[in-house]
DNA sequence: TTCAAAATTTATAATGATTATAAATACATT
DNA sequence: AATGTATTTATAATCATTATAAATTTTGAA
């Protein structure tokens, strides 16, 4: 049975992560929404099926979850922080017009190309903005 | 005489900013402290030698100083913006463990050559984390 | 099962960078 | 000098995030 919520548990497990009811929600919700959330939607899009879920939880779950690694915490010169499931490495686009946050692909080698000598380098984030096909 | 701010007044003059008494000063600061300062920090800096100028006068001016890209602001997932002349196309590292912001070499032609296609790309941001030299 | 220690969550208040607003001052032009 | 415009100032407001401590839940041993 449950096989969708399992895997999820198994997420966190894997990650040392003692997976609680929120815990489990807000990861079920980061995996189901590749949307670069911020912590206020996700707070509020929880709030409907959880009412007793707090503010303080879900920073504190994605605190956690960015610390270990299942997520990345993404700052593209905005003023909240956004969270994206970690997969494969990628830039960030933001699209100054409509808002939108679009993932492109990056070569892995061709970023640790660039990496300056003698630094020991241990997140690499691309910011790109201007105007996405859609605004142009 | 007075190459130095006339130097300097040109630079403001260039990109269409006239050029007050403190709007001169903040880019001499600028100028002169290639480290990345933040606007608390410059704000600091000058209160010594201009007792009247404000924090508002500071944002203000740093603010039409990116708009017309005489310097570009840096948010490197901090909670504060740090302000950088704009000089070469370069990448930013930050040392997790002194805080230091350390610039680095990026050709111009290889961030082109990452761009999205169909996107129209008018800023460009690499930014990593790690330990720095002196750190390690 | 029961109980105590540990982990998690909650509610509330505090922090701190930035922005909004409106008044005051300086500047430029006729 | 007078007038309109730009700049600067002082003050208060905003708002995401963090700090704190109490309440609740979970865990694991007895």
């Amino acid at each position: 049975m449950n096989d969708h919520y399992d895997k999820i548990k198994n997420l966190l497990i894997q990650k040392n992560i003692r997976p609680s009811m929120h815990r489990i929600k807000i990861l079920e919700y980061l995996l189901a929404n590749e949307t670069h959330p911020t912590a206020d939607r996700i707070y509020n899009a929880l709030s409907a099926e959880l009412p007793t879920v707090s503010r303080m939880t879900v920073y504190n779950t994605l605190a956690i979850f960015t610390e270990r690694e299942l997520v990345h915490e993404i700052s593209i010169g905005e003023n909240e922080s956004r969270y994206d499931i970690v997969t494969e490495p990628h830039g960030h686009f933001k699209c100054t017009s409509c808002g939108t946050i679009y993932n492109f692909d990056i070569k892995a080698d061709l970023l640790a190309s660039i990496e300056p000598v003698d630094f020991k380098v241990m997140e690499r984030d691309v910011y790109f903005k201007g105007i996405c096909p859609k605004c142009l």
